[in-house]
DNA sequence: TACCTTTGTTTAAACGTTTAAGCAAATATA
DNA sequence: TATATTTGCTTAAACGTTTAAACAAAGGTA
């Protein structure tokens, strides 16, 4: 019942040449006749030939194939990054295959596995929030696959790296709010361990201290950055004896949670406690009053990760030479923390 | 400089056996004594031997991929049901290769080429909106690769599908929009072409026959839903003679957009007009008013797609037994459109 | 004429597996 | 004891390509 898939064979069958002259006809060599070419083309149109990628990759030991590692993919900016990789990728002839890990150190080793099997020629990863052992990302650097990694890395791992300045977004944000006549500045922060959660911490203290600000224990927590860790961490804050007058979340999601709590105490905003969140996530926009946040070139990082991998391919010679690269973030200002304007 | 792999061939050369046995032990054949299928796992541990799944698939004919399209991935739908998939397929040794199409046909095209050429055991797929030429999932089907497909199908096309009962949603919001008291209800559509679009429209003019409201040509648009779309198409329900008291809009984004719109034109909602949206996308939850909107059931979708690809790969004789699996949508009220609550 | 080049092709090996078939040794059966 | 069965392996071919090497024929050069 199965129909049987048309090969180099088939075609040469037809034709009386060697299925040599085939394979040589489709990928257009120059000791190939026009005349053997145009037929070659013909029959394979007839026979609707579909060339198979496992038989060629095992043989040229090239896949094609980049694995694309993201915590989820149902997020505005890696949606975007992804989007971006694969556009620059599909124009040199490589196809991607993504995986997500659903923050799952579990689920991240199972797709490294999955990807090095199925022999991708490099991966490109954001490592999820609980990975801290790197095992898995030295095996893909062990085996000689180009490994790049953006917006969550690890500087350990010693690899190309693409992301944008986390530690100066802190001071962009601390700064902001400042001019809008902050004084007692929170931030509901992710995991230090998490390298990007780190430099926004260490970004926030440090900007504190610049503007001669109180560096508060209790205004600075780490968490997961989810919705509900955004309304417990917000609750928190309430709670304290002098509660912050401006909220600096790191992520939209937690931002979110904390909105929705500061709405149900009818705390207004900006006027009481400004908000800022990070990421630019598209509900930033739609929510009332609007977030502020931080907007992560996602098509950039899209677009300078997909280059990173093709440096790789170009040259023969792996001198590694690495890249990393910091773009400057874009601080969006909306109405959650623009007393001005609001007034 | 590069690396060379370990193969199975090593191990053997190691043990002194040959590659026959080494590929028996590591498949756990019940010919290999246990004594030489330890020897074998430690060595291939010692060595680090990977499987090479290009050598493998193409002697087994089997690939072990499943290839799914979808227009992005970047709404919760599509990622909850690719998650889905992946979770049931993983169990069953099955790794899965997403390509979003973008909603354009030509990304479309393009993704089934690069799905076939991988050599997927079958593809799992949500059309483009603008498809409408069927001839490259012709080619799927005469390739004897199995086809699903979900929300998005066709009919013609004669594959598996799963998806919600459009049909049957619209009259589940006409309903509530009725007993709500309205009595003007207008309907933001997708474009009629695509089947889901085209029932839920159905569903629309039905429901509105069925509780005797006037069927008005000019409450009745058609759109690519974005929330520019939605937007424009208030606007214009907004500037009619006699403006409608509810509007149900066929896609969340676009509702999104008419209700920007209508907090802009500082019109209640939903006093003035109530508003249904349709995905229940997570912002339909965070924006204020919140958003009533039909939940998709994303996570039975993504189990039952993968399970009717899975029955194809159990059965050797392809009795082609059609699956048209349609679910029971739910309608999640909420402020947008509940008038008696918020009274 | 003899030799070199170019053109266009073929031959054969290789990529890393899987698997049908074969076979020797050990064990069971009669 | 002779024969059958089971156990545990080996051999060799195959999957569909690519590619280095070989080579015949045609054309060019001295």
């Amino acid at each position: 019942m199965k129909k049987k898939k048309t090969t180099i064979k088939d075609i040469a069958n037809v034709l009386h040449i060697s299925a040599a002259a085939v394979s040589k006809a489709l990928h257009d060599d120059s000791r190939i006749s026009d005349k053997t070419k145009i037929a070659v083309r013909q029959v394979a149109e007839n026979l609707q030939y579909q060339p198979n990628h496992l038989a060629s990759a095992l043989r040229s030991g090239k896949s094609h194939l980049v694995g694309v590692i993201v915590p989820r993919t149902n997020s505005n900016f890696f949606s975007s990054v992804i989007q971006n990789i694969e556009e620059v990728l599909n124009k040199k002839g490589y196809n991607i295959i993504i995986t997500q890990s659903n923050e799952s150190y579990q689920k991240e080793c199972d797709s490294i596995d999955t990807l090095l099997y199925t022999q991708v020629d490099g991966i490109i990863a954001s490592m999820a929030n609980e990975t801290v052992d790197l095992s898995a990302y030295e095996k893909i650097k062990s085996k000689g696959i180009p490994l790049i990694l953006f917006d969550r890395g690890e500087n350990d791992l010693n690899v190309d790296y693409i992301g944008i300045d986390d530690y100066n977004s802190s001071h962009l944000i601390v700064e902001h709010l400042v001019n809008n006549g902050c004084k007692r500045i929170a931030h509901i922060g992710g995991y230090k361990r998490t390298r990007i959660f780190n430099n926004r911490i260490r970004g926030y203290t440090d900007a504190l201290k610049k503007h001669q600000l109180p560096l508060d224990e209790e205004l600075l927590t780490e968490s997961g950055l989810t919705i509900e860790d955004g309304r417990v961490k917000m609750l928190e804050l309430l709670s304290l004896a002098t509660p912050p007058d401006a909220v600096y979340v790191a992520g939209d999601h937690a931002a979110l949670g904390a909105l929705q709590v500061l709405k149900e105490k009818n705390i207004k905003i900006p006027e009481e406690i400004a908000l800022v969140g990070f990421g630019n996530e598209p509900f930033t926009d739609m929510v009332t009053p609007r977030i502020t946040s931080v907007h992560q070139h996602s098509v950039e990082i899209g677009k300078q990760a997909a280059n990173a991998f093709l440096k790789y391919v170009d040259r023969d010679t792996i001198d590694q030479q690495l890249n990393k690269i910091i773009l400057d973030a874009k601080l969006i200002v909306r109405d959650s923390s623009n007393k001005k304007t609001s007034l």
